[in-house]
DNA sequence: TCAAAAGTGTTCATCTTACACCCATGG
DNA sequence: CCATGGGTGTAAGATGAACACTTTTGA
């Protein structure tokens, strides 16, 4: 037991992560084993321990309840209504984190908890306020991919162009002209031609591109202006 | 006392208030009269109580040590590094504020705790990462104003488009055209043209304009896009 | 040979940038 | 009458938006 002065509310992290599924942008939920909304689907997450940064927390967390590790992770918000939990006020450091899903899937899947990719646009009723960080997560992803390059995280190491337009128009939710779209990534100088084409498909195979990572992660710094 | 099965870090929220005097961006620091860092300045700020929220926290704490209320308010971050506090583990969420220091700079300097409005090039050292606080509120407020109008928490209510232009160049740390200015601001349909002028200048008065509230919210909501 | 997606340029309108002089006022 | 900042327009270049057809490939 530990003793304190003034009452505390507790601290805990939970993260919305996004993977990119084909043409589809999903998000890893876990199902609730225990009270309160047991058995209902909720962000991954949990307390904080004491001497344990929150960054470390959301990391520590998203593995031990997902399997992932080594990901892209950022900070979203922190939310603390006293009513958001109804066992007790607790207050919660969000954050979203982005993955390649065909490369992370398996492992999530895989877990001891039951944890499962779901689209957006179908997502069953979730614990706590997480509809609403996610609904957050969302619209800073939304924010984020205007001023800043996200293919890295979100693609396989080598992609088409098609999948990086497809990724914008998911993320931006509007259809993108192929011709504009190619000039404008283009000229951002951040991608590698291969000489490589994609294979197994029943047309034209496109060729195959990769991020430079020295200029991708000096754009990530310096920022990008991506309107539509 | 109050008894918790897991150790518990403590929970902080600390304000960057950012105030506009004449030329000058300005930030309220109060000083600490109690240890640790006694005697150093301080962002205002103090413990969440169980039951309240973030940000009836921010609020009340800024209330209680500067005297400010009604204000802009937004969340910053969370800053949760183990060691950021000697006594113990304390979780701060960060905030930011922008005010209209004329208006506020009394109350807060005839407040019991000794607050004071310091200019950011001319900083005193700060207690606990509050200088990183700090510097990450700046390069917000830089990013904020880029694609939101932030005039009308900063400026009087009536203005001359000088003082805005100063405004963008102190914030943006860069010189402004005066004529793209103009074009550009006027062009953003926010502003209202009052039939006053400045008074008591040595020299050409200049006019005075106020912002249109509905169309300013309404571009805080769609975002603009303002580059240099 | 058909279906499916890859790949590719031009034009027009808009926006951005650079730039300098006269005006009004108070001291 | 002078010092100080207020106020104003244009031209050239860059950027953004709209738009359609040919090519390649596998089935």
């Amino acid at each position: 037991m530990y003793q304190y002065k003034y009452a505390r509310p507790a601290l805990t992290t939970d993260c919305v992560v996004f993977g990119l599924d084909q043409d589809d942008l999903k998000v890893l939920l876990i199902q609730r084993d225990i009270q309160p909304f047991e058995g209902k689907w909720a962000l991954p997450g949990g307390f904080i321990q004491v001497g344990e940064s929150i960054d470390d927390c959301a990391r520590r967390e998203l593995e031990e309840e997902t399997g992932l590790h080594d990901i892209f992770l950022e900070q979203l918000y922190s939310y603390g209504q006293p009513d958001r939990d109804p066992r007790e006020h607790v207050i919660t450091v969000a954050y979203y984190a982005l993955v390649n899903l065909i490369e992370h899937a398996p492992k999530a899947a895989t877990d001891a908890r039951n944890a499962a990719w779901f689209s957006l646009d179908d997502l069953p009723s979730l614990a706590f306020d997480h509809q609403t960080i996610l609904e957050t997560a969302r619209q800073r992803l939304r924010g984020k991919v205007r001023y800043q390059p996200v293919g890295f995280e979100l693609l396989p190491e080598k992609f088409t162009l098609t999948q990086l337009q497809k990724l914008y128009e998911i993320i931006l939710e509007q259809k993108i002209d192929k011709r504009n779209f190619r000039k404008k990534v283009i000229k951002l100088g951040i991608l590698i031609e291969t000489d490589e084409v994609e294979q197994d498909v029943a047309h034209r195979a496109a060729r195959l591109y990769q991020f430079d990572p020295a200029h991708y992660q000096q754009l990530e710094k310096q920022g990008i202006n991506f309107e539509l």
